[in-house]
DNA sequence: CTGTGTGAATCTATTCACAGCC
DNA sequence: GGCTGTGAATAGATTCACACAG
């Protein structure tokens, strides 16, 4: 397939949730530049990011609403459910594994690693914490589709390495560390301080 | 000052944390190939970076890690501290509020503000909740830089419009909402769920 | 007439490559 | 000789603008 950009994947997933609410008050049909009003971009911008994957709409009409959200959850990968571990059983997992959007989209926690013995085999949201050297035995038995770290940034990359060893194609990361993978492995590294960041630049900068 | 791009933002960010692990180390001194290979990036994108700010290495010789930190600290804005209120006592908040990242970097959690009777009066991290009644009044008493939106995504916009009309300038947005504010106030919003999406994509289209 | 789909034009970001200084 | 700083070249993303289908 054609290089589709980080920010194409990222307007889609935008779409998609607005298609959702249009979809929970009714609307049946949409137009580009609706679409674009309410996800702050443009109208030539949405019709772009879709002609990347086919021709979904109608000239003189739009889209339809249903049609277009299950096209976009092709895309994305969004039909089948995921398999999601969890390593590190901190306040950020903990945060994490009771967000409602994830379950909601497909992403099933089934299991949740730490290291600390005052951790192990207490219960969270449903599932008792194990410890993290039985990890590589039950992904053998049990393959994950992606797997969510959140351990302290000196652990990552090793936590990191054992997954990718155990056949992990897909990693959410946030621990405050660069990590290094193989090409075959998607990282995605989500950092706070730097959002934060971000935001002290602009204030600075004005 | 000429218009800098978000990447380059985040890429000085990400600079700086390896400048202080070089600095803890004892080493005074840094190439721009060294901070590259250690960022994930190219010798000539981290000399282009910091040349929109200024020359700040020695020719032949490289950069001067405390010097380079230092200027780095200046850029973004860090060299003061940083007013932070929390809007929404929930899970995420709570682990947020915790991050040693935030505290580290001169971000500090002055007051949480929820509208559940039952979170507010209790403690967190060292705070008592507030009624989010009490925003406009304290803030109008003691004015803060940032705000952290933690809120459900239905009461987002509204949190968001009460912040703008007190003279917040800066918003980090955790709620999953696309949020409407003036052009000088600047938001910046992470979605969890968006995040798992990149990965789902690059999953599905492998 | 309306609104899509898309090549062409523009704008932005990254990479190259080399002169200049340490 | 080694490495920065930076214009010039390239690659990439966004916007324009219009032919065309409903």
């Amino acid at each position: 397939m054609r290089k589709i950009s980080e920010s194409t994947v990222r307007r889609l997933s935008l779409y998609l949730r607005f298609l959702e609410q249009f979809a929970a008050q009714g609307q049946t049909t949409i137009s580009s530049a609706e679409l674009a009003r309410r996800g702050g971009t443009t109208s030539a911008q949405v019709r772009k990011d879709l002609s990347f994957f086919g021709s979904f709409g109608k000239r003189g009409l739009g889209y339809s609403v249903p049609e277009l959200a299950a096209k976009i959850r092709d895309i994305l990968g969004l039909r089948r459910t995921y398999r999601v571990v969890l390593v590190g059983a901190g306040r950020i997992g903990g945060a994490l594994i009771q967000y409602p959007g994830f379950r909601q989209r497909g992403f099933h926690v089934s299991a949740i690693y730490d290291r600390d013995p005052k951790k192990i085999g207490s219960r969270w949201n449903g599932l008792v914490v194990r410890d993290v050297r039985h990890l590589e035995a039950d992904l053998a038995r049990e393959p994950i589709d992606i797997a969510i770290v959140v351990t302290p940034a000196d652990a990552a990359q090793d936590v990191v390495d054992r997954l990718v060893r155990a056949g992990v194609k897909a990693i959410l990361n946030f621990a405050p560390a660069q990590l290094t993978v193989p090409a075959d492995v998607v990282v995605k590294s989500v950092n706070m301080a730097l959002e934060l960041e971000t935001l002290s630049f602009a204030l600075a900068n004005r």
